[in-house]
DNA sequence: AAGACGAAAGTGGTTGA
DNA sequence: TCAACAACTTTCGTCTT
């Protein structure tokens, strides 16, 4: 982590490899506050934060007395969480109540406060994205981990200027969808626009527009990731999920899966896993779950029936 | 009647000239 | 930039259970 100050903003970079050997094994000295390559021996960092507690606590006293003042850092708030608030309580620091003739000067400090949290329209911007990209995560039900993944995304698309002529609602969709496939978290691009304002089509070119100009070099998912959910969804066993996942390994072995939709893949080895155990879905059903029709379904189930000798008992 | 099957035509994205 | 292409979707008629 670097702190880059220039005037009063404060920039911090993750560093993640060695810029020498890009080793990605490095060693943080908190005490030092030095961060050093394991393979080179390179000092990468010499001043950088230790974001966790400050002291162990082995009790509830102990942990009230040494944690720290205020909530952790986070990349989920345009500020990462370090501005400063005026409180609402009309207190002075010593605790006194703030005498009616003042309470008029207090309230207007609080508004400027506020607005002069976000004085830039590139703060404007990225506070109303990361509202967007946490409504979005929510209602789609995704942890913390891919929430801050996504907002990190979008700083780096504001920092590289893509989001300029683009809707917020668009890039911050883009955003968290690369973050999912990231985290390898499965949701589909349908899931994702469903939730959003923008329409899938522009999320989808706006997600390859940032995937390319940010260098993610994302692979396609692997259907495998999908089997689970679209089981749960669909109330089947874990006999049947587990042959499921089976069939596709097959598959992918037989390269029958490669250039194909993974969801389609995916829900074709769960409607035979289904058939095989006696727990038949509709081919339908299956369609509506995973998000492709049963047309798609039939013809990857027809090329895994014939490619894998299964024998399908209808 | 519901589910499965398959043919045909159309759509949107990728690739290579 | 454009045509060729593969994957996928939509629609619809037919067959099977």
């Amino acid at each position: 982590m670097v702190l880059k100050g220039s005037g009063s903003k404060i920039e911090l970079e993750e560093i993640t490899a060695c810029p020498e050997c890009d080793s990605k094994h490095l060693i943080r000295d908190y005490n030092r506050g030095e961060m050093t390559c394991s393979g080179c021996g390179l000092v990468v960092d010499d001043n950088f934060i230790d974001q966790g507690p400050e002291w162990r606590a082995f009790d509830a006293e102990q942990n009230e007395k040494r944690s720290r003042g205020g909530a952790p850092m986070t990349v989920m708030v345009h500020d990462k969480g370090l501005s400063t608030d005026i409180g609402w309580g009309n207190r002075d620091t010593h605790g006194n109540v703030v005498p009616t003739r003042n309470r008029a000067q207090l309230f207007r400090m609080r508004k400027w406060q506020n607005r002069t949290r976000a004085s830039t329209s590139a703060d404007r911007n990225l506070a109303m994205a990361l509202k967007e990209l946490n409504r979005l995560a929510s209602k789609i039900g995704l942890h913390r981990r891919v929430r801050e993944d996504a907002a990190m995304l979008y700083r780096r698309a504001v920092n590289q200027n893509l989001v300029r002529g683009r809707s917020v609602e668009g890039v911050a969709a883009a955003a968290l969808y690369g973050a999912c496939r990231r985290c390898e978290v499965p949701r589909t691009l349908n899931e994702i626009t469903a939730a959003s304002r923008a329409n899938k089509k522009e999320v989808g070119r706006t997600y390859r527009y940032i995937s390319r100009e940010l260098k993610l070099n994302l692979q396609p998912a692997s259907p495998v990731v999908y089997i689970n959910r679209f089981c749960r969804e669909l109330e089947l066993s874990g006999r049947v999920e587990n042959a499921a996942i089976r069939i596709l390994n097959q598959a992918v072995e037989a390269e029958l899966t490669s250039g194909r939709g993974p969801t389609g893949v995916a829900a074709a080895s769960i409607y035979v896993a289904s058939v095989l155990y006696n727990s038949r879905k509709t081919q339908k059903c299956i369609a509506e779950t995973v998000g492709v029709t049963e047309v798609t379904i039939r013809n990857r189930y027809k090329e895994l029936a014939e490619n894998l000798d299964i024998t399908v008992q209808i």
